[in-house]
DNA sequence: TTGTATGCGTTATCAA
DNA sequence: TTGATAACGCATACAA
């Protein structure tokens, strides 16, 4: 290997391993010329610290890992655009695990980056599954965690989360405003903590404006396109809703398609609102009336969180919670005409 | 630090380490007996050998790196998608780091990749700056390197890229064909590879076609929303385009802004056609006809293409290209009455 | 302000 | 088949 390391430039300028070493932190004694000389042959040598040898001695990687259900969904990429941003201004590397939606996945992920890899995991989660309890298992050994948008609810631990009850409950009573009397409402998992905190607010809206609750206008969908075409063409079909509520981004453009395919009217026979953090919604035909989550602030902030974890652990900080707001933007999907 | 390692291990098992060691190694021999004594043992534990001390030792890292201008955009997180389903399979991690489209950061991220911290790059370039020749500077030492869609030709090294000029040409081409005779071509950043290439295709399309050409009608947009707005809305009221052809996504998006506000109507007055790989193309107002690049396909070829290399670099293989097709979507947005 | 020596947790070499 | 030992590249305690 003819590779540069530490005592190459050691070498080179003849000085010794330490002060090369020092020249690199911040906080050690060092003659500020001696200092300014060893940048320089670093440079031109083209010397930087290696990482795991650092991180060895350190026992902290300075790299954080990022766990989401899915990439290409606009919510999740603003978000880990929000979390980078935060952690390359700490000085942090990101890691990105996919689960695609698989419990399997995420219980492999979480285990592996138990070895150093990570300092701390940030997640959005897959919620597949009942027994969270993996999470637990590793007891104080347990690399800080941050939960933001799904959580699981029974595991200790800061979450940056949205007023999801009651974001919910508003657009239902949008809806009910609008006149919409049969109103569906559109899940892929009805036991995800997300699912049901939706639902409650939709329900209670329900409730306050005694509109006859009906067991079948809660459609569990899946997370395979096909399948969900099949499952929302039968739903508009059987069930009749003159509004639909969709909890993600992805059952709107379903029931869009399913719409254009079945030439049902938006928002003159059916009145669509949806989670969504879609910058293009007001682009869509009809425009989209929204809940739009703050996505890319909600990475900023479970990142924020979980640096201040990092910084002290000592503090062990209780089991914090962070939040946010939404915003519902309403827009033709279900004007009244 | 009460934390397991390889010491603990080994005195719970009264094992030495190098025992251990090889029960987590494939290739070692040792005792099946003894190996599955181990592993039960580690699992009760919690022991996983330490990934940075393992690193250092072997001198890689099994990680990769992947750097995008912007997240927050379908084709790259389509793409990335790619390159994580890829890397996974082969047992790889990913870091992922946004250059948001600036020269100065992909500078700095590049070279802090050459600590270690990544056994490869996959890139596609920011192509704010003229001088890339930084990528050179690192010698035979430089880390494998793939590009994938936005490239520096002047940079020897693996890239996948689609038939942009093909693409353009053909995209151009049908907007002559729907009866355009002034169309503009909105890129954002005319020197970079990829604005090129898309450009020539636009050329050479329009002389193929006796269709003359008007320096105005290339305009050169900006990477802001705001900026882009005040471009678009000057071009559409001073050069009176009847087809729009642009370079990238956002660009259409902003069209369609720009034509709700003007009260310009597509494709009466305006057609618009543009690179995209956004999923709800169809479902936009109008449907917007895209040409439609295989994202998520360039993310895993490029995955693969590293993969050879990192394998056996021995091989050295010559600079390697990949092309893939993209398709032209025809939808309304392009539609003649 | 600088140098020496040690150890971070592994794995590979060699000997037993 | 297993164990002792050195080395990976660096950062710190301590000595100078």
């Amino acid at each position: 290997m003819d590779s540069i390391n530490i005592k190459k430039l050691a070498e080179a300028l003849n000085l010794s391993t330490s002060t090369i070493s020092r020249a690199f932190r911040d906080n050690s004694d060092i003659n500020s010329a001696t200092k300014a000389r060893i940048l320089a042959k670093a440079k031109e040598l083209n010397y930087q610290p290696n990482h795991y040898a650092s991180n060895l001695r350190e026992q902290k990687s300075k790299t954080i890992a990022v766990i989401v259900p899915e990439l290409a969904n606009n919510y999740f990429s603003q978000a880990i655009h929000g979390i980078e941003r935060v952690a390359r201004e700490n000085g942090y590397h990101i890691l990105i695990y996919v689960t695609d939606d698989e419990y399997q996945k995420e219980v492999t992920f979480i285990r592996h980056l138990h070895n150093g890899r990570a300092d701390g995991i940030i997640m959005s989660v897959s919620g597949e599954a009942d027994d969270h309890n993996y999470l637990n298992k590793f007891g104080s050994k347990r690399l800080p965690l941050v939960f933001f948008d799904r959580i699981y609810e029974d595991i200790d631990t800061p979450r940056v989360i949205t007023n999801d009850y009651n974001s919910s409950f508003l657009a239902t009573e949008h809806l009910i405003e609008q006149g919409c009397t049969r109103i569906a409402y559109l899940v892929v998992n009805k036991s995800l903590s997300i699912g049901k905190t939706r639902m409650q607010g939709y329900l209670d809206a329900l409730a306050k404006h005694q509109v006859p609750f009906e067991e079948n206008l809660i459609v569990d969908c899946s997370n395979s396109y096909e399948e969900n075409s099949v499952i929302i063409k039968e739903a508009l079909t059987q069930l009749k809703p003159d509004g639909i509520f969709t909890s993600v981004e992805r059952l709107a453009f379903a029931t869009y398609y399913a719409c254009y395919d079945l030439n049902i009217s938006i928002p003159k026979a059916l009145k669509v609102i949806s989670f969504s953090s879609l910058e293009i919604a007001p682009l869509l035909n009809p425009s989209l009336t929204t809940i739009t989550q703050p996505a890319t602030e909600i990475g900023e902030e479970a990142a924020k969180l979980l640096f201040t974890i990092l910084d002290d652990r000592a503090d062990k900080s209780p089991s914090n919670e962070v939040v946010l707001t939404s915003k519902i933007i309403k827009r033709n999907s279900t004007r009244n005409d």
